[in-house]
DNA sequence: CTCGATGCAAAGGCTTTGCAGAAAC
DNA sequence: GTTTCTGCAAAGCCTTTGCATCGAG
């Protein structure tokens, strides 16, 4: 290494730092542009997806086309608001015995799943009649 | 009506008629075009759109960006074949008892969920050693 | 000097929209 | 004539890439 990555570290220290669990690449810029560190969006891009790589986030991409990314740790599925857009992490909520089934049956080697749960959270909810 | 849904009647037609569970917009354009009812993109998009609406189809967005549509029918989970891209229809893997329990606690009130196992298929396995 | 990291700008991929023309009633 | 559907073209939204520059070893 030629030079240090300042961006991904930032980024790093950003999404450990605070309180939100996914967040888009424009959070992080903003996130990033409220503290030392800001940087151009294809950085932020390029830091993501370094990180992606190496493991230390995972990003997994809603409905809406925008990828999210988030620490990477145990394995759990989403709660995503439809009103708030916000996306809570909740435990896995897949049969393990159906999934094994599954693949006897298809033939297909699961290698991971993606369950995002929708539906508008008690804080929408209580706000708006 | 002042005009008969030219595009949006061949799609459903085309979605019954062939074999193939999860169309692209893409996907769609190019059945039409086999047929007599080729299409422009727009209307394509529009057409699905308003099925969408209508409840005659269900979009769902994958990981890639892209959406697909299928016909509505019971609701089932989904397998994609990171190889050959196939979407395969499942049956819900998702434990009712946990889903409740955690409408409870979250206080999020639940209207759906997708589910996307992925892996590769045995066709792809077999194929490539 | 060398190599990776960054910024700027432009290109891509797919979706979405504006607008005028065409078709059905 | 009125209404809705279509095609064409253009704009949007995010993501991704090319290229020159910069900075640490």
């Amino acid at each position: 290494m030629a030079r240090k990555p300042v961006v991904s570290t930032a980024i790093l220290d950003l999404m450990q730092r605070r309180d939100r669990h996914a967040w888009t690449l424009d959070d992080l810029r903003a996130g990033l542009a409220e503290g030392k560190t800001s940087a151009d969006f294809s950085s932020v891009f390029r830091a993501a997806e370094r990180l992606t790589a190496d493991g230390a986030v995972k990003k997994l991409v809603l409905d809406d086309g925008r990828a999210r990314f988030e620490l990477s740790g145990a394995h759990h599925d989403h709660l995503h608001c439809t009103s708030c857009d916000e996306l809570i992490a909740v435990p896995c909520l897949v049969e393990r015995d159906a999934q094994s089934a599954l693949e006897a049956e298809t033939g297909v080697a699961i290698t991971e799943h993606q369950l995002i749960l929708s539906g508008r959270c008690a804080k929408c909810r209580a706000s708006d009649v």
